[in-house]
DNA sequence: ATATTATTGTCTCGGTTTGATACAATAATA
DNA sequence: TATTATTGTATCAAACCGAGACAATAATAT
């Protein structure tokens, strides 16, 4: 429930927006952000000025905003980029998901003294969404109450705030089940790409050994791959064909 | 979102709860009943006084309530059921779905005059689930703003108010997407079925035929069915066995 | 009793997919 | 030129699926 703010228009900062009448109330949303780099699965995590809390990137939704774009708001702001790959995943609705001491010593380490019956404090539903998006092509970017926003091992996540761990495991199970239906490597890979590093990618969803050759006959079978030159990596053995996905 | 009254309680009457205050604000939930008759697949659905207005049941959440629990008890007080199988399927958070107007004539049909700015004609973020239940253990019950809540084929549904047609395409969806891996019929047929029956619920929520033999030999193969007596249906063919499901 | 009819349970056939292994091709290095 | 690690593909058996064949059988008609 980390939230997307912007110090310079007051209105979207909740320490200020004393009523948060500029916000749906009780409604808040967290992404996990996918990213994939050597061989390891990656999710984005915000670090908490002062406090060593961490939590997902999240947000609330404006009055006359639609709930998809609100989310794509907040990831517009932490990644710069526009046309991100966006699923929802599940909504959490326990009555004591009890976020409001945390959200008090954040705030509180921020410098926003606030009182109990603050709107921040209040219970939220959680609407949670997973993302994909090409780690290459992102330098994600902190906001006001927040030392960082950088990529963490998804196999090796610290303790996270507001029962975010929860949200994780369950983006985690969403994407791998919609694994063999969806493409999913389009997204968290690089136009051009090995067939190994699409099995590495499929191996750090499923978090398990795929054999090689079945693999590879599997993905070619297909048909949605495109065949390029040789990549020649420098290493002495057989150089791997690059491949792209079929539009 | 058809909501759950109860005109005992007034606090939970929509017209004279004039804040809401007693519900979280701009949430709502749906629920997709699904059931199976004959060789048909059937949602629930309610029909407003007065008004030829039809709509999925739903309700809202109470202050202190956890979401799904919500669900349960508006599905208790449609089914009279209490351990109901249950799934979220998708939230509909798109800020132009204008329920307000429709809600409006609602209220007015019923006796209540509203002002432009009551709780219940503002937004609502809608989170859908579907329920699976068993036909004919149920009778459902219409609540005091309903004339009936009765099972309508789901191949064959009115048109729907608040863009529930939407929503029941959707859980139709991701119902077919889960059939295979949640064992589906164990919640839409009784403790004993006959293997056409079981087929007959796999036809339905497919929308097509399937081959007679292959399915039966993919059922058995499973080891999820224990096989008991044979159904003596009085017809002049072979009696099939019944089944169940193993523990 | 016997024939008829519709449905059910199972088997078989060929085609496709999958798991597991084998092996040749090859890019850099020794 | 030999060596080594990796890659692309072939092979073989097992599992699975679509399609059809066929015997078993419950009630009815003769």
């Amino acid at each position: 429930m980390r939230r997307y703010l912007n110090m310079k228009d007051t209105r979207k900062n909740p320490g200020q927006d004393i009523d948060g009448k500029n916000y749906l109330t009780n409604i808040a949303y967290d992404s996990v952000v996918f990213g994939f780099a050597g061989d390891k699965l990656k999710i984005l995590l915000m670090e908490y000025h002062n406090t060593k809390f961490f939590a997902l990137p999240g947000g609330f939704v404006l009055r006359k905003e639609n709930l998809n774009d609100a989310v794509r708001r907040g990831l517009k702001e932490r990644t710069g980029l526009d046309n991100i790959y966006l699923e929802q995943c599940y909504v959490f609705g326990d009555a004591d998901r009890n976020t409001g001491k945390e959200m008090k010593k954040i705030l509180k380490a921020n410098g926003f003294d606030v009182h109990d019956d603050h709107w921040l404090l209040d219970r939220f539903i959680s609407i949670a969404y997973y993302a994909l998006i090409n780690y290459e092509s992102v330098v994600p970017q902190p906001d006001a109450l927040s030392d960082s926003c950088t990529w963490y091992d998804a196999d090796n996540l610290p303790e996270l705030i507001f029962g975010h761990n929860a949200i994780v495991e369950k983006a985690l199970q969403t994407l791998r089940n919609n694994l063999d239906q969806r493409l999913v490597g389009i997204n968290l890979l690089p136009k051009k790409f090995t067939m190994k590093d699409l099995q590495q990618v499929y191996e750090a969803i499923l978090g398990k050994k795929l054999r090689r050759t079945t693999f590879q006959r599997k993905m070619l079978n297909l048909d949605i791959l495109k065949r390029h030159g040789k990549f020649y990596s420098g290493s002495a053995n057989k150089a791997p064909y690059l491949y792209s996905f079929k539009k």
